[in-house]
RNA sequence: GGGGUUGUAGGGUAGCCUGGUCCAUCCUACAGCGUUCGGGACGCUGUGACCUGAGUUCAAAUCUCAGCAACCCCA
């Protein structure tokens, strides 16, 4: 009984199931985020957490840069541009932070922080939009946005400045052209996700869910520890809506002007807040090799006379390096078991202890986070035996949070079920489609239609569980963020 | 949107009602020295705080008001 006492009082995280305390502690233990900046909603990325940020934005970027091109438009939005989009407008307005003077002066035209940049970026489109040569255009930024939440700040989940915001806009010809960047949107952002080995469900969000302004809306959905789901990408078809108010237009090949079709797609910091709650555990972080700021630490178990074993370590760190692996070598005056932890913590996928023992047998001991599994490896093989790891664990990670999610989508028959089983997940069942019965469905279990989702997962024989009908397409309700 | 609770060192707490007796305390904090080191070592010596502003008072961590921030509950 003490000894419990002992090793709980020692554990520096709450429990995993108490979802939000683990999440809040570990933002700060992990040194991802500082929650204690004196402004609601605003949060400071510590130096290890911007890493973080930073590894996994390259993925993104990676992935754009192949037919994306980066660009950077202003921040501040003048009135008059902001306000042209009606249903753009009535879905922000209530979130906007304004500026209204500059120095003491006030200012004619008051200054939106852009909530989102389609405004601030229409305006130049219309400018460069000319011929139908000119498309597609497809321009992505990552910024900072600003939005006035009135409901629970969390941070990397719901932000007054979301630090992170990853949004391309796209222009077409045709609406068909267009509907296929939306497809391709939400393909490039499962291929992110499965980087970040984070299993996604893809789904049409119902019409009354859609982006202001947008024909209709892809969404990427997660399933976090406490059983809410978590957008975590979004896909918008414009339509030729925001064409005809910024007058985006385009000569065809028949000498016409023609307005132009368009997207915009969106992922934000919220990529990171699953990438931790998904993967971590009750010892702390548990990062994917690709982003982990360090893939390896490795640590001397030292006895009496400490010199050759420093200088093994110090050549493995040496040799994984030069292999382009990102390596910490923990020579600080503590005892090993002290050192597990602290890596433990900060999510390094590979730990390499070398003692007396294994130099003796010219061999290492390799230890994997995800799993705790322990091994011994030739130390000739060390680069190759690493590799190896990273790939498994990369492997493993995304196979147990895939399984995780397949087991938490239930199938239900009715909205009671359906009630009960959010608790838990994830409930699938048939909705018609209509929206007063989606409407009524939402208002009966208390919690959001995600939509159908694309693929074998909406599709199904079923009755809608209001009117009765009959239909082939499964909806997805959860508990969100 | 409505209601409630709270703010003391890097973290956790006590003190607040009844103003002074406070040099408060603990730690997985920090610094130095020494002994240690195959899963959170130990000893010694140190460091460090009353959210911000105004008010009441001889005197404020403590009382009053305002602000800022955090948490919880309800819609």
């Amino acid at each position: 009984m003490a000894e419990k006492q002992t090793e709980e009082k020692k554990s520096a995280l709450p429990s995993k199931s108490n979802f939000s305390e683990w999440y809040n502690e570990l933002l700060l233990i992990g040194e991802i985020m500082d929650v204690r900046y004196p402004v609601k909603g605003l949060y400071v990325w510590f130096p290890f957490g911007f890493d973080v940020r930073k590894r996994t934005y390259a993925i993104i970027r990676e992935l754009l840069d192949k037919d994306h091109q980066e660009a950077l438009f202003p921040l501040l939005i003048p009135e008059t541009e902001f306000m042209k989009e009606a249903e753009h407008i009535k879905g922000f307005e209530n979130e906007v932070y304004w500026v209204t003077h500059g120095g003491k002066n006030e200012l004619d035209v008051k200054l939106a922080m852009r909530p989102t940049s389609e405004t601030a970026i229409y305006p130049m489109y219309k400018v460069w939009v000319r011929s139908h040569a000119d498309l597609p255009i497809k321009i992505y930024q990552i910024v900072n946005t600003f939005r006035y939440e009135t409901k629970h700040t969390r941070p990397l989940i719901r932000l007054r400045e979301i630090t992170s915001f990853k949004e391309a806009h796209t222009v077409h010809a045709t609406w068909g052209e267009a509907a296929e960047q939306v497809k391709e949107a939400t393909r490039i952002y499962q291929e992110f996700y499965r980087r970040l080995a984070i299993p996604t469900i893809v789904s049409k969000r119902p019409d009354w869910d859609k982006f202001p302004g947008a024909d209709y809306t892809m969404a990427v959905d997660t399933l976090m520890p406490d059983s809410k789901t978590l957008q975590i990408g979004t896909a918008h078809h414009l339509g030729s809506n925001f064409a005809k108010t910024f007058d985006i237009k385009y000569e065809d090949l028949n000498g016409e002007q023609v307005y132009a079709h368009q997207t915009c797609y969106g992922i934000s910091e919220r990529s990171i807040a699953a990438l931790i709650s998904i993967h971590g555990d009750g010892k702390g972080l548990v990062f994917p090799p690709e982003v982990a700021p360090v893939q390896v630490v490795v640590i001397p178990i030292i006895f009496g006379n400490s010199e050759d074993i420093i200088k093994a370590c110090s050549d493995v760190a040496e040799v994984l390096k030069k292999d382009g692996i990102r390596v910490a070598l923990d020579t600080s005056d503590e005892r090993p078991g002290a050192k597990y932890y602290r890596w433990e913590m900060k999510g390094v996928p590979v730990r390499v202890e070398i003692g007396p023992r294994d130099l003796k047998n010219n061999v290492v001991t390799i230890v994997r986070r995800d799993n705790g599994n322990k091994e011994t490896a030739p130390l000739a093989n060390i680069v190759e035996e690493v590799r190896k790891r990273f790939e498994a664990v990369h492997e493993s990670l995304l196979e147990k949070a895939s399984i995780s999610l397949k087991e938490r989508i239930i199938n239900c028959d009715t909205l009671e079920e359906v009630k009960e089983r959010i608790t838990t997940g994830i409930a699938r069942i048939a909705w018609c489609g209509e929206r007063e019965c989606g409407l009524a469905m939402e208002e009966a279990v208390g919690a959001g239609i995600l939509g159908v989702p694309e693929g074998d997962m909406g599709k199904g024989a079923g009755k809608c569980p209001v009117c009765g009908r009959e239909t082939e397409s499964m909806a997805i309700m959860a508990k969100t963020y």
